[in-house]
DNA sequence: TGCGAAAACTATATGCGAGTAGGTATTGGA
DNA sequence: TCCAATACCTACTCGCATATAGTTTTCGCA
């Protein structure tokens, strides 16, 4: 009964490990990312890495959720009409961090499992996300979409996802002007009222 | 230089191996789908797979191209304003065959790898994919979609490939119904001339 | 018709992967 | 200062894809 925390030096460790891992599947790819490989990375054996996260994939389940945690704290967008912009922002930003990208989608599609640890994870952040994406449309006093907010969100989530598969396999492929194009169609701008 | 081709058992059995992958896949999933498994159902080794195909990732590669070939057979959007149905047939179809819906996203992400045999696959059959949805709906005498064909084509195959992933995770979500939605807005329905 | 080379395999081995079991060393609250 | 919980490491196991070296089967051709 007696349970004591982490020590200090287990939780950063614990960060260390997140950020490595991150690290790995950056430069090596993720099939290249195995336990080893990060756990050189940080200087520990790879039990060590199954000390802190119980397996491989809570492992990089908790990558995942560690990088959203850390995104809450960014600039919310407080003005409604800037949503569209703010949402082709973090598209954007996804270009500059293939690794996470990489991430996400793998384990999106190794999530179809109801087994995986981040299957839960999968369903909840996406429900999240597109209640998000439903309200900051929704709430725009000027104009409303073309679509019904919660059809609109999942079209946006999905060619989001889509497009981020398209993205890896042909780089050349401009994630942000695709998306705003099609926002541009779906939730036109501001009439000239 | 005496080059022989294949003996009448092999391509039997070749084609044999390509259906029981797929098989494998349905109903154990993609993660439980190894060369033994397979091979078990086939009555074989491993080894004997690896004989036809050169590595696990190629045989993969090699039912998501057999199946292509054997879709190209059916029949073609003949009339070009069917386009829009078509494709949300297809789609409907998907629904049905689980199994190549995970492979097909599964091998998608693998195949960031530049060095993954179906990498070019992707690119290619990619390319295919949109050429031919693009024409479809340039070809329309009627009226022009909202997007030009070519963003058109890529908004479509995005969509399509985050709904697999959304669907294959929350089964409850309805592929065909958001892609027609999606399509009736890009590409209004005829004007009444 | 039957020879022989190529195809179609099997048996066996290798090495890497995740994960387990059981220990030892270190930490830090009472 | 004590000592239980934490933070590891070592030494496994087991399944996997795959390489190698055979052995058996097929079938074009002389």
């Amino acid at each position: 009964m007696a349970r004591r925390g982490s020590y200090a030096k287990g939780v950063a460790r614990r960060e260390e490990i997140l950020e490595s891992a991150l690290d790995v599947i950056g430069r090596r790819g993720y099939q290249n990312a195995s336990l080893k490989q990060i756990a050189e990375v940080v200087g520990v054996t790879p039990a060590a890495l199954l000390h802190y996260f119980g397996s491989k994939e809570e492992l990089f389940t908790e990558v995942l959720r560690a990088r959203d945690e850390r995104d809450l704290m960014a600039p919310h967008p407080a003005n409604p009409s800037d949503a569209k912009a703010a949402f082709v922002d973090v598209i954007r930003h996804n270009t500059e961090v293939p690794g996470i990208v990489e991430l996400f989608s793998r384990l999106a599609v190794d999530a179809v499992d109801p087994e995986h640890p981040a299957h839960q994870y999968f369903l909840d952040r996406s429900e999240r996300l597109r209640e998000s994406i439903a309200d900051a449309f929704d709430r725009d006093d000027r104009r409303q979409g073309v679509l019904d907010p919660a059809t609109m969100a999942r079209v946006i989530q999905a060619v989001s996802d889509g497009l981020q598969i398209q993205w890896m396999i042909d780089p050349t492929v401009d994630m942000p002007g695709i998306i705003e194009a099609l926002m541009d169609v779906l939730y036109p701008p501001k009439p000239k009222d």
